[in-house]
DNA sequence: ATCCGTACGCTTTTT
DNA sequence: GCGTACGGAT
């Protein structure tokens, strides 16, 4: 046997040496499931002599394919890594749509949707049909239709089975949502999936040709991937049947979008014949890590049960912080890293993961003020900022005239005398005529009887973005990023400004410019010609975590979602707190706690070498603060497994598992029993003599004082005195 | 057409 | 506690 492969065990050796036909592997976290599946390529390569332009493997992150790609060229020096097809599902629906748009009646450079510019056609669906927001949830109607299409449905199939009113304005919003993206020569993120199913259905060669190619599938973090996914890797196996996915049940964590977890349930059902292969020796965390996350985990009902063992040391005891408020929280992470760094670490072997963005912001500060150096993964996200959204939406409409939704994002920014009224007449007559607001921008500069002033504004700005046309092929994409950005006007506005926080949008500007010469770079050493519409197809299908510079001595900072996949010596999870973990809108439930305590699972394992869960008694919250319990998970650990420091006596679970807050105040610490037990937590239903039902949005003060905020129906909110508003406990709205 | 004030809604998690 | 979105003033 090749030397290479004694770096394996005997499982991940079992796993790497399945030759054909369907296989699943269950590993746990830290199996080495990367390594399998970068072993088993480069077996199917060198051993077997297969072309690597039939491999096909799809992963969670375009950072992980890159990783895998260099790997294998590491293992297998000279031969391409660059034939094989290694990417995520976005980018591999990219590369298909890209060939063969125009057979769905796209042309080429069409533009890809973000969720932004998904509102903004949204909006103008809302227009059409007249529907007021306040009374018709735009947001809920978006996640309806992208819902549908993450679960294959289109909207004819999606009329039939939409039932409720909800529903039914989804299903008609659908339909006209879907004639706009392809009037704007445009697709949202989910048609990079959809339009491929549908081209398939269409065009069966189409279909055959790329059936024929891939010989060799491969799915990593199958438990993940969503019924559009599921159809789509179902379509291209189909031949070969030469499936090899990868995942676990364990860390299932994106149910909320549609990921469907029977995937991988039903795995050997799906595909008889089917081997499977365990990997359930952990390299990763230390024993005391890995017993933590074990005694969260089995607590899940549904659940196949499986061991994982760690083949390391027992470790230092994790331990569990509770401060007094977030603050203080953010206060003990930063006291610990920086006695830790005495320790011989460095601060890129730190990360702080959290279960909502806004919770980043006291930390940030913290670390800030203490000038630790660190980077935030998510949350205001730089392709976000005004300056590089509008740029980008430049840089669309010269590539996509079509693309109404970005020409409308810059047809007076800087402000070029084209205002709401010109446009909204612009839009009125570009419906009548049935042409593109482009079109009808340019036709109106001779035609029609807009002011003077008004008509010189219209036929400088499309002059200036014909020009733009007219030189695009000819010039490098960051060359005319350069001539757009000043002929635009949108430089020298900035520039007038004359503030800091205008410099900083010029900074940021000339960061974008870095990012595009970096592509181009990027694109020399590949042997491929940088285009423009290459350039913004890529831009919008990079992820947050892609963007995550590991080799920078940093602490990083960023969700449990982004953080799976990843793992770090020293791991804090922050916020440790009933209401975000469990988050307080997946507590009715217990599929969906049973899905916050996956999301915990995967924060836990993360870690390598030393573990910290923190949380805090009061916490603000939109700016008000909030009284907080510790996370119920807290109590599914035995106490022996746990260090607990700060004030973390103050809480106590019950007999049936609840647990209660009570006086957290300095004086007492033991529970009085002559006062009636009113306690209220966030999230549950109560009735109230004149109001009716609500549910409780907040609670502030303490004892005598606690004062509860409740959303009644019909009320709206309302502050009220725990003491004196007799409150009683409902089980659902309902009743 | 543009500017500036305030009210409101927002926070689960993301490609 | 912050960004946006809308309404009134210029």
């Amino acid at each position: 046997m090749n030397s290479n492969y004694a770096e394996l065990n005997d499982e991940q050796q079992h796993a790497v040496f399945h030759y054909q036909g369907p296989a699943l592997v269950l590993a746990g976290a830290g199996s080495g499931k990367t390594r399998v599946i970068t072993y088993r390529i480069v077996r199917l390569i060198r051993d077997y002599q297969i072309d690597p332009f039939l491999i096909l493997a799809v992963t969670f992150t375009n950072k992980a394919a890159q990783e895998m790609k260099t790997r294998i060229q590491q293992l297998i020096p000279g031969e391409p890594s660059q034939k094989l097809f290694i990417g995520t599902f976005h980018s591999l629906g990219l590369k298909i749509l890209k060939l063969h748009a125009e057979k769905l009646g796209y042309r080429v450079g069409f533009s890809i949707y973000d969720e932004a510019d998904q509102k903004n056609l949204m909006k103008e669906c809302f227009w059409d049909l007249k529907w007021d927001e306040k009374q018709i949830p735009l947001n809920t109607i978006r996640s309806y239709i992208s819902a549908a299409k993450n679960d294959f449905k289109l909207p004819d199939a999606y009329e039939k089975i939409a039932s409720g009113f909800l529903m039914e304005k989804a299903s008609q919003a659908y339909k006209l949502y879907q004639k706009k993206l392809q009037q704007n020569n445009s697709m949202d993120f989910d048609d990079l999936i959809l339009n491929v199913l549908i081209l398939f259905k269409k065009f069966p060669e189409v279909l055959m040709q790329y059936q024929n190619r891939f010989q060799y599938l491969f799915v990593d973090e199958y438990q993940d991937i969503n019924r559009s996914q599921y159809q789509l890797v179902q379509n291209l196996v189909h031949r070969h049947n030469n499936l090899y996915v990868v995942g676990d049940p364990d860390q299932s964590i994106y149910g909320w979008r549609g990921a469907d977890i029977q995937n991988i349930l039903q795995f050997e059902a799906d595909f008889p014949g089917s081997c499977i292969f365990k990997l359930q020796k952990n390299y990763r965390s230390t024993r005391s890590i890995i017993q933590v996350a074990q005694s969260v985990i089995q607590n899940n009902i549904q659940r196949k049960s499986k061991d994982l063992f760690s083949m390391r040391e027992i470790g230092e005891q994790v331990v569990y912080f509770q401060a007094s408020d977030d603050k203080e929280e953010a206060k003990y992470i930063i006291q610990t890293i920086q006695n830790r760094i005495n320790e011989s670490r460095n601060f890129r072997h730190f990360a702080i993961l959290y279960r909502t963005n806004a919770q980043s912001r006291v930390l940030e500060d913290a670390l800030r003020r203490e000038n630790i150096p660190y980077q935030i993964i998510g949350g205001l996200k730089f392709y976000d900022r005004k300056e590089i959204k509008d740029m980008l939406a430049y840089l669309r409409v010269v590539v996509n005239p079509s693309d109404s939704v970005s020409l409308k994002r810059i047809i007076n920014v800087p402000i070029r005398g084209i205002g709401s009224s010109t446009v909204e007449r612009l839009e009125n007559q570009a419906q009548a005529q049935g042409e593109s607001l482009f079109q009808v921008l340019c036709s109106a500069v001779e035609t029609t009887t807009f002011p003077k002033k008004t008509l010189q504004a219209m036929d400088n700005f499309v002059s200036f973005l014909s020009m733009c046309q007219k030189i695009k092929d000819h010039e490098q994409p960051t060359d005319l990023f350069k001539i757009v950005l000043e002929k635009s006007g949108y430089l020298a506005a900035l520039q007038a400004e004359d503030e800091i926080e205008a410099k900083m949008r010029i900074e940021n500007l000339s960061e974008l410019a870095n990012s595009i010469t970096d592509y181009e770079k990027n694109c020399k050493g590949k042997n491929e010609s940088p285009t423009l519409e290459d350039y913004l197809n890529q831009v919008s299908i990079i992820s947050e975590v892609d963007k995550l510079e590991d080799k920078r001595n940093s602490v990083v900072l960023m969700t449990l979602h982004n953080a799976k996949g990843l793992e770090f010596p020293i791991v804090f999870i922050a916020g440790f707190e009933e209401g975000l973990i469990p988050h307080s809108n997946s507590i009715k439930e217990d599929e969906s706690v049973e899905e916050e305590r996956r999301l915990c699972y995967v924060g836990i394992t993360r870690a390598m070498d030393a573990l910290y869960l923190t949380g805090c008694v009061c916490r603000s919250f939109y700016g008000s603060p909030v009284w907080k319990s510790a996370s119920r998970f807290l109590t599914e650990i035995p106490s022996n497994f746990l260090k607990k420091e700060g004030i973390s006596t103050s809480f106590l679970s019950t007999e049936n598992g609840t647990y209660e807050i009570e006086n957290h105040s300095q004086k007492s610490k033991i529970f009085d029993e002559d006062i009636p037990e009113v306690l209220f937590h966030i999230g549950e239903f109560v009735k109230h003599k004149t109001f009716g039902s609500g549910v409780i949005i907040s609670l502030s003060g303490s004892q005598e004082n606690l004062q509860v905020t409740v959303s009644f129906t019909g009320y709206g909110k309302k502050k009220l005195l725990a003491r004196n508003a007799n409150l009683q406990k409902i089980d659902s709205l309902i009743s």
